[in-house]
Formats: structure tokens, C-alpha cells, sequence
DNA sequence: CTTGACCCTGTAGTGGCTACAGGGTGTGTA
DNA sequence: TACACACCCTGTAGCCACTACAGGGTCAAG
């Protein structure tokens, strides 16, 4: 199989299957004669378990990580289950914060209709006030989670 | 005032007030015969609207628009409006995302008690198997707003 | 013998900072 | 005077997970 083919497959990029080679997730397939990538069934198993860690928004490095234990099968996976716990208080951290925003967006867009000139325009007013100390989420709550733009 | 104190007033790095600057968000200040920046209250004012709307995890180029209405007080504010709305939106869609993903997560989760051996291991043996389609969120729908890791 | 789909490597760009390197300025103390 | 130290300057590179070229090679069909 070429790269084209697994990509169609996997649903992403080519770039992106070179990407993942270059950062070591998927091994380096054998070449044919004209220097184009050869892939067979242990490359798509593996990049679909990628894909999968990556649907659910880990990490490259959480996926490193996974990856050993996937090609260790004898180690016991307690980490396993530790890094799922920490990626799970990762995203409802990031929920909790991005429900505050929601919040505090509903309540700024409440303050105009749209009919009013820009300086009268009750979001510009409040949006000029200085927030104060805890009066949004501190990012630090949910650490290594985005914000609200991917 | 300098760069420093405008920082710590402000709660934002001094290379982020210089990065805010090289982007055009704020304008170039006044120098000292040392070629220090000396800023005075309406950068303050202007800078604490750009950290208002950061901390409502919008765009630098969303907060470009809005700050033309702030320097335009005559123009209608329809567009300020909109904006927001936009912006709800997004976040809403994110909202929804990482609640499916935390719901996966917790699925995921509940597949392992952590005592296996990898092999065994039922978290692994499921982020093994290809997603379908629709199963998990297409990051499409919350176009512009970032995954799990910030 | 040309068209067009595919493949290769390598490099640069995305956003919103953050972290240097390598230098200058200004104040307080020995 | 000498030095330390905090602060400032410019310019560049790094972060993440891709994405998008530029500039070239390969191969089957028409």
C-alpha cells in the first residue's frame, strides 16, 4: 500500500503520515524501487490506534506514551489508566472554563441590540471595564487545554 | 510608565506587550532618551480591553475588529454584535465536543481497573480498534476553537 | 510523447505567546 | 570609582500538530 491509499483510508493527510514518521509514532516502511513508501497491515493498525488517541485529543506525546505499552504487552498498564484519568481532568477542566466563558459571553452580548453607534454600544462599554482578579477562569485550571479556537 | 510596570499592572508579560505592538494592537508608544517605552493611561485602557477580550479567548484578529469600533465611536455597532455571536457560537460547539469526548473518555476509562498486564489491557485493546465515521466529533463543527491542550 | 496522478525531500507558515542571546541603561552600594 | 543588579532594547527561535508550498522524480494511460 502507498501513502496515498493509507491516508484515504485513515481519513488524514499524507503530510501527515510523513509527520508521524518524522516524530517517530509510525516506523519508517520499507521503500519500493522508485523510493515511494510501502505500507502493509502493522502500519494501518497502528496509525488507526493513533488516529483514535487523536479523535480523542491527546497529545502526540500521551500517544508516545501509549504506544510503548501497546508494543510492551508483558508490562502491567497501571499507567495506562493514569494517563487516561489525567487527560479526563484535562477536558472537564477545560469544559468547567469554557462554560464560565459561554457565561460571561451571554451576559456581554445581553448589554447591546446591534442599533447603537460603537460608542454608545454597551458590549465596547463593557468590554473597556478591567477585569478583576478572579473574574474569568485562570487558564492555569486546565492546563495544556486550548482555548476556545483550534 | 514602562514597559515593566505596565506588565505587572496588567498582569500580562512584557514580551507579550511588545508582541502586542509588532501586531499592531497597540500602537508604538513614546521613547525615552534611553529608547525605553513610556506608555500612559490610554494604552493602559486600550491594553485592558485586549487582555478583556483574551480572556474571553478571542482571536488577536477578532479583537483587531473590535478595537476598530473603539477607535471609530460613530460607526454602527451591528457588526460588534454578530462578532460575539460568532465567537457564543464557537464556544458552544467546543462546549459540545468536549462533553462527547468526555463522555468517550469515561467509557474508555470504565475498560480497565489499571491490574492488567498492557496485553490485556481493555482501554488499550479499544483505542486499538479504527473509529467509525460519526463516532467521535468532527472538529469541524467547532471550526477555529482549539482541542483539549491549550 | 505528453498528460496527469501520484510520489519524494525540504522548508516555511499557522496563533499567541515564551524564551533566549547579546547588548545598553540607571540606581544603589562598597 | 567600581561593581552589582534590575530593568530595558532588538532579533531570533521554539512551542504544537499539522498544512502548504517549491522543486523535483515516477509511472500508467491515451
Amino acid at each position: 500500500m502507498r501513502i496515498g491509499e493509507l491516508a484515504r483510508q485513515s481519513g488524514c493527510g499524507v503530510e501527515t503520515l510523513r509527520y508521524y514518521e518524522r516524530e517517530g509514532l509510525l516506523p519508517a516502511p520499507a521503500r519500493s524501487a522508485a523510493n515511494y513508501r510501502q505500507y502493509g497491515e502493522r502500519h494501518a493498525e497502528r496509525l488507526a490506534f493513533i488516529r483514535h488517541c487523536r479523535a480523542l485529543d491527546m497529545t502526540l506525546e500521551e500517544i508516545r506514551t501509549l504506544l510503548a505499552y501497546h508494543d510492551h504487552p508483558e508490562r502491567p498498564c497501571h499507567e495506562v489508566n493514569g494517563l487516561i484519568d489525567a487527560h479526563l481532568a484535562h477536558v472537564a477542566a477545560r469544559i468547567r472554563q469554557l462554560q464560565a466563558l459561554e457565561t460571561a459571553l451571554v451576559t456581554l452580548r445581553a448589554r447591546c441590540n446591534g442599533e447603537a453607534e460603537a460608542e454608545a454600544c454597551g458590549i465596547l462599554r463593557e468590554l473597556s471595564r478591567p477585569l478583576g482578579e478572579d473574574e474569568l477562569p485562570d487558564p492555569g485550571e486546565g492546563a495544556h487545554l486550548p482555548g476556545a479556537h483550534g
